[in-house]
DNA sequence: CGACTATATTGACAATCGTCGATATAGTTT
DNA sequence: AAACTATATCGACGATTGTCAATATAGTCG
Protein backbone atom coordinates (compact mmCIF):
# COMPACT_ATOMS: atom_id res chain seq x y z
CA UNK A 1 0.00 0.00 0.00
CA UNK A 2 1.11 3.71 -0.81
CA UNK A 3 1.44 5.88 1.65
CA UNK A 4 -0.58 8.70 1.66
CA UNK A 5 1.52 12.03 0.58
CA UNK A 6 1.60 14.83 2.81
CA UNK A 7 -0.99 17.75 1.97
CA UNK A 8 2.16 19.88 0.95
CA UNK A 9 4.39 17.04 -0.74
CA UNK A 10 7.88 17.50 -1.05
CA UNK A 11 9.50 16.98 -4.15
CA UNK A 12 10.78 13.37 -3.77
CA UNK A 13 14.95 12.81 -4.41
CA UNK A 14 14.75 11.77 -8.49
CA UNK A 15 13.77 8.24 -8.99
CA UNK A 16 12.53 7.35 -5.64
CA UNK A 17 9.55 6.56 -4.39
CA UNK A 18 7.89 6.72 -7.61
CA UNK A 19 5.79 4.90 -9.80
CA UNK A 20 4.37 3.16 -6.81
CA UNK A 21 3.07 -0.19 -8.22
CA UNK A 22 0.74 -0.51 -5.08
CA UNK A 23 -1.34 2.32 -6.03
CA UNK A 24 -4.94 0.68 -6.83
CA UNK A 25 -8.45 1.89 -7.62
CA UNK A 26 -10.97 0.49 -4.77
CA UNK A 27 -12.86 0.07 -8.57
CA UNK A 28 -12.25 -2.73 -10.59
CA UNK A 29 -11.64 -1.60 -14.09
CA UNK A 30 -14.93 -4.62 -14.77
CA UNK A 31 -17.49 -2.34 -12.06
CA UNK A 32 -15.88 1.08 -13.59
CA UNK A 33 -17.07 0.34 -17.53
CA UNK A 34 -20.39 -0.33 -16.06
CA UNK A 35 -20.58 2.97 -14.07
CA UNK A 36 -19.35 4.55 -17.03
CA UNK A 37 -22.25 3.02 -19.03
CA UNK A 38 -24.42 3.95 -17.12
CA UNK A 39 -23.82 7.70 -16.99
CA UNK A 40 -22.72 7.07 -21.06
CA UNK A 41 -26.89 6.22 -21.25
CA UNK A 42 -27.43 10.15 -19.88
CA UNK A 43 -24.96 11.37 -21.74
CA UNK A 44 -26.56 12.87 -24.85
CA UNK A 45 -29.15 16.10 -24.88
CA UNK A 46 -31.64 14.60 -27.06
CA UNK A 47 -31.79 11.60 -24.39
CA UNK A 48 -32.55 13.83 -21.90
CA UNK A 49 -34.73 16.22 -23.00
CA UNK A 50 -36.80 12.29 -24.56
CA UNK A 51 -36.76 11.24 -20.96
CA UNK A 52 -38.06 14.78 -19.84
CA UNK A 53 -40.65 14.73 -22.13
CA UNK A 54 -41.79 10.94 -21.05
CA UNK A 55 -41.50 11.63 -17.48
CA UNK A 56 -44.24 15.06 -17.84
CA UNK A 57 -46.45 13.18 -20.01
CA UNK A 58 -47.60 10.62 -17.05
CA UNK A 59 -48.66 8.12 -19.06
CA UNK A 60 -47.63 7.46 -22.43
CA UNK A 61 -46.25 9.59 -25.63
CA UNK A 62 -46.30 8.10 -29.22
CA UNK A 63 -42.62 8.11 -30.82
CA UNK A 64 -44.49 11.20 -33.75
CA UNK A 65 -44.80 13.33 -30.42
CA UNK A 66 -41.49 12.84 -29.56
CA UNK A 67 -39.95 14.08 -32.66
CA UNK A 68 -41.62 17.41 -32.56
CA UNK A 69 -39.77 17.53 -29.36
CA UNK A 70 -36.51 17.07 -30.28
CA UNK A 71 -34.22 18.62 -33.11
CA UNK A 72 -33.65 15.24 -34.97
CA UNK A 73 -35.53 12.93 -37.18
CA UNK A 74 -37.47 10.29 -36.58
CA UNK A 75 -34.67 7.50 -37.46
CA UNK A 76 -33.25 9.15 -35.06
CA UNK A 77 -35.61 9.61 -32.15
CA UNK A 78 -36.49 5.82 -32.37
CA UNK A 79 -32.80 4.99 -32.24
CA UNK A 80 -32.30 6.78 -29.06
CA UNK A 81 -35.43 5.45 -27.48
CA UNK A 82 -33.98 2.07 -28.42
CA UNK A 83 -31.65 2.57 -26.29
CA UNK A 84 -33.13 4.16 -23.31
CA UNK A 85 -35.01 0.92 -23.44
CA UNK A 86 -31.95 -1.25 -23.51
CA UNK A 87 -30.62 0.34 -20.44
CA UNK A 88 -34.31 -0.41 -18.67
CA UNK A 89 -35.06 3.48 -18.38
CA UNK A 90 -38.18 3.42 -21.04
CA UNK A 91 -40.87 0.98 -21.81
CA UNK A 92 -42.58 0.43 -24.73
CA UNK A 93 -46.22 -0.31 -25.51
CA UNK A 94 -47.37 -0.89 -28.91
CA UNK A 95 -51.62 -0.04 -29.37
CA UNK A 96 -52.27 -0.41 -33.18
CA UNK A 97 -49.66 1.54 -35.25
CA UNK A 98 -48.35 3.56 -32.39
CA UNK A 99 -46.05 2.75 -30.00
CA UNK A 100 -46.29 4.38 -26.48
CA UNK A 101 -42.96 5.01 -24.64
CA UNK A 102 -42.86 6.05 -20.46
CA UNK A 103 -40.46 6.22 -18.05
CA UNK A 104 -39.41 3.29 -16.38
CA UNK A 105 -39.71 5.30 -12.82
CA UNK A 106 -38.21 2.05 -10.38
CA UNK A 107 -35.24 1.53 -12.50
CA UNK A 108 -34.34 5.39 -13.04
CA UNK A 109 -34.80 6.15 -9.23
CA UNK A 110 -32.47 3.15 -8.77
CA UNK A 111 -29.88 4.57 -11.14
CA UNK A 112 -29.95 8.10 -9.68
CA UNK A 113 -29.20 6.12 -6.34
CA UNK A 114 -26.10 4.29 -8.03
CA UNK A 115 -24.51 7.47 -9.46
CA UNK A 116 -25.33 9.50 -6.76
CA UNK A 117 -23.27 7.27 -4.49
CA UNK A 118 -20.95 6.72 -6.72
CA UNK A 119 -20.24 10.34 -7.04
CA UNK A 120 -20.14 10.41 -3.21
CA UNK A 121 -17.54 8.04 -3.12
CA UNK A 122 -15.17 10.83 -4.69
CA UNK A 123 -16.20 13.79 -3.16
CA UNK B 1 -49.96 22.36 -25.23
CA UNK B 2 -51.05 18.72 -25.44
CA UNK B 3 -53.52 16.85 -23.45
CA UNK B 4 -51.88 14.04 -21.23
CA UNK B 5 -52.85 10.67 -22.77
CA UNK B 6 -54.94 8.15 -20.64
CA UNK B 7 -53.01 5.37 -19.16
CA UNK B 8 -54.32 2.81 -21.00
CA UNK B 9 -54.47 4.53 -24.36
CA UNK B 10 -56.79 4.54 -27.02
CA UNK B 11 -55.44 4.70 -30.49
CA UNK B 12 -56.03 7.77 -32.79
CA UNK B 13 -58.22 7.47 -35.10
CA UNK B 14 -55.32 7.40 -38.34
CA UNK B 15 -53.97 10.84 -38.64
CA UNK B 16 -56.04 12.62 -36.12
CA UNK B 17 -54.49 14.01 -33.09
CA UNK B 18 -51.37 12.72 -33.89
CA UNK B 19 -47.55 13.89 -34.18
CA UNK B 20 -48.61 17.05 -32.37
CA UNK B 21 -46.34 20.02 -32.90
CA UNK B 22 -46.74 21.15 -29.33
CA UNK B 23 -45.13 18.84 -27.29
CA UNK B 24 -42.09 19.90 -25.74
CA UNK B 25 -39.25 19.69 -23.52
CA UNK B 26 -39.02 21.57 -20.59
CA UNK B 27 -35.19 21.25 -21.19
CA UNK B 28 -34.12 23.51 -23.55
CA UNK B 29 -31.48 21.82 -26.29
CA UNK B 30 -28.60 24.01 -24.68
CA UNK B 31 -29.17 22.92 -21.32
CA UNK B 32 -30.05 18.89 -22.44
CA UNK B 33 -26.33 20.24 -23.86
CA UNK B 34 -24.61 21.19 -20.76
CA UNK B 35 -25.96 18.10 -18.95
CA UNK B 36 -25.20 15.98 -21.28
CA UNK B 37 -21.73 17.28 -20.93
CA UNK B 38 -21.70 16.52 -17.25
CA UNK B 39 -22.78 12.81 -17.79
CA UNK B 40 -19.98 12.66 -19.86
CA UNK B 41 -16.82 13.64 -18.33
CA UNK B 42 -17.76 10.78 -16.04
CA UNK B 43 -19.19 8.58 -18.85
CA UNK B 44 -15.40 7.04 -18.77
CA UNK B 45 -14.32 3.71 -16.84
CA UNK B 46 -10.48 5.20 -16.81
CA UNK B 47 -11.85 8.57 -15.60
CA UNK B 48 -13.98 7.39 -13.20
CA UNK B 49 -10.87 5.32 -11.47
CA UNK B 50 -8.83 8.33 -11.50
CA UNK B 51 -11.34 9.84 -9.58
CA UNK B 52 -11.44 6.97 -7.64
CA UNK B 53 -7.74 7.28 -6.60
CA UNK B 54 -7.62 10.82 -6.21
CA UNK B 55 -10.44 10.51 -3.62
CA UNK B 56 -8.82 8.04 -1.43
CA UNK B 57 -5.45 9.72 -1.17
CA UNK B 58 -6.61 12.39 0.35
CA UNK B 59 -4.16 15.04 -0.97
CA UNK B 60 -1.82 14.56 -3.85
CA UNK B 61 -0.91 11.35 -6.44
CA UNK B 62 1.48 11.64 -9.30
CA UNK B 63 0.76 11.05 -12.24
CA UNK B 64 3.03 8.10 -12.58
CA UNK B 65 1.15 6.61 -9.50
CA UNK B 66 -1.93 6.93 -11.11
CA UNK B 67 -0.15 5.43 -14.34
CA UNK B 68 -0.15 2.08 -11.95
CA UNK B 69 -3.52 2.33 -11.56
CA UNK B 70 -5.32 2.24 -14.34
CA UNK B 71 -4.77 -0.12 -17.42
CA UNK B 72 -3.66 2.62 -20.05
CA UNK B 73 -0.39 4.13 -20.92
CA UNK B 74 1.16 7.30 -19.74
CA UNK B 75 -0.03 9.71 -22.57
CA UNK B 76 -3.62 8.63 -21.67
CA UNK B 77 -3.67 8.76 -18.40
CA UNK B 78 -2.40 12.41 -18.92
CA UNK B 79 -4.92 12.83 -21.32
CA UNK B 80 -7.56 11.90 -18.92
CA UNK B 81 -6.96 13.92 -16.37
CA UNK B 82 -6.90 17.02 -18.91
CA UNK B 83 -10.36 16.16 -19.52
CA UNK B 84 -11.18 15.76 -15.55
CA UNK B 85 -9.32 18.80 -14.85
CA UNK B 86 -11.11 20.93 -17.78
CA UNK B 87 -14.21 20.05 -16.17
CA UNK B 88 -13.30 21.30 -12.99
CA UNK B 89 -13.32 18.57 -11.19
CA UNK B 90 -10.02 18.02 -10.11
CA UNK B 91 -6.92 20.26 -9.93
CA UNK B 92 -3.17 20.33 -10.40
CA UNK B 93 0.32 21.49 -8.12
CA UNK B 94 3.04 21.05 -9.99
CA UNK B 95 6.20 20.60 -7.64
CA UNK B 96 9.35 19.91 -9.22
CA UNK B 97 9.43 17.19 -11.62
CA UNK B 98 5.76 16.17 -10.37
CA UNK B 99 2.28 17.24 -10.82
CA UNK B 100 -0.14 16.31 -8.30
CA UNK B 101 -3.36 15.72 -8.12
CA UNK B 102 -6.15 16.26 -6.19
CA UNK B 103 -10.22 16.37 -6.73
CA UNK B 104 -11.80 19.42 -5.90
CA UNK B 105 -14.48 18.16 -3.52
CA UNK B 106 -16.83 21.14 -4.04
CA UNK B 107 -17.08 21.06 -7.68
CA UNK B 108 -17.57 17.55 -7.45
CA UNK B 109 -20.62 17.70 -5.03
CA UNK B 110 -22.31 20.21 -6.99
CA UNK B 111 -22.05 18.26 -9.97
CA UNK B 112 -22.94 15.47 -7.94
CA UNK B 113 -26.36 17.51 -6.97
CA UNK B 114 -27.11 18.96 -10.08
CA UNK B 115 -27.13 15.53 -11.86
CA UNK B 116 -29.34 13.85 -9.31
CA UNK B 117 -31.69 16.40 -9.31
CA UNK B 118 -31.81 16.31 -12.71
CA UNK B 119 -32.67 12.66 -12.61
CA UNK B 120 -35.10 13.41 -10.15
CA UNK B 121 -37.14 15.54 -12.34
CA UNK B 122 -37.63 12.26 -14.46
CA UNK B 123 -38.14 9.23 -11.61
C1' DC C 1 27.41 21.29 -19.66
C1' DG C 2 25.13 16.34 -20.53
C1' DA C 3 22.43 12.51 -18.77
C1' DC C 4 18.38 11.60 -16.83
C1' DT C 5 13.34 11.94 -15.25
C1' DA C 6 8.26 13.17 -15.11
C1' DT C 7 4.71 14.94 -17.56
C1' DA C 8 2.47 17.02 -21.65
C1' DT C 9 1.63 17.27 -26.44
C1' DT C 10 1.44 15.72 -31.15
C1' DG C 11 0.01 12.89 -34.75
C1' DA C 12 -1.80 8.86 -36.45
C1' DC C 13 -4.97 5.24 -36.34
C1' DA C 14 -8.99 2.21 -35.28
C1' DA C 15 -13.33 2.16 -33.22
C1' DT C 16 -17.51 4.11 -31.91
C1' DC C 17 -21.32 7.42 -32.27
C1' DG C 18 -24.92 10.38 -34.21
C1' DT C 19 -27.47 11.41 -38.02
C1' DC C 20 -30.41 10.82 -41.93
C1' DG C 21 -32.39 9.01 -46.43
C1' DA C 22 -34.23 5.00 -47.94
C1' DT C 23 -36.59 1.08 -47.04
C1' DA C 24 -38.94 -2.53 -44.33
C1' DT C 25 -42.56 -3.85 -41.25
C1' DA C 26 -46.92 -3.95 -39.48
C1' DG C 27 -51.07 -2.01 -38.77
C1' DT C 28 -55.56 0.75 -40.53
C1' DT C 29 -59.00 2.35 -43.73
C1' DT C 30 -61.74 2.25 -47.67
C1' DA D 1 -57.30 -5.87 -52.62
C1' DA D 2 -54.70 -0.87 -52.73
C1' DA D 3 -53.53 3.32 -50.38
C1' DC D 4 -52.05 5.11 -46.38
C1' DT D 5 -49.77 5.64 -41.63
C1' DA D 6 -46.51 5.03 -37.65
C1' DT D 7 -42.46 3.08 -36.28
C1' DA D 8 -38.22 0.32 -36.83
C1' DT D 9 -34.21 -1.01 -39.25
C1' DC D 10 -30.53 -0.64 -42.62
C1' DG D 11 -26.65 1.40 -44.71
C1' DA D 12 -23.74 5.02 -45.43
C1' DC D 13 -21.39 8.96 -44.04
C1' DG D 14 -18.90 12.49 -41.24
C1' DA D 15 -17.56 13.55 -36.58
C1' DT D 16 -15.78 12.32 -32.29
C1' DT D 17 -13.23 9.47 -29.05
C1' DG D 18 -9.65 6.57 -27.02
C1' DT D 19 -5.28 4.87 -27.46
C1' DC D 20 -0.33 4.80 -28.01
C1' DA D 21 4.45 5.64 -29.98
C1' DA D 22 7.16 9.34 -30.64
C1' DT D 23 8.51 13.63 -29.38
C1' DA D 24 8.58 17.97 -26.78
C1' DT D 25 9.00 20.37 -22.51
C1' DA D 26 10.78 21.35 -18.28
C1' DG D 27 12.88 20.17 -14.30
C1' DT D 28 16.99 17.60 -11.44
C1' DC D 29 21.52 15.63 -10.68
C1' DG D 30 26.36 15.24 -11.15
Amino acid sequence: MRAVLPLAPTPRALGERCCDPGTRSRISARDAGQVADDFEVLAHPVRLQLLDVLARNEGRVCVCDLEAAVPVKQPTVSHHLKLLRAAGLIEREKVGLWAYYRVNRPVLARLRERLSSTLAQFA
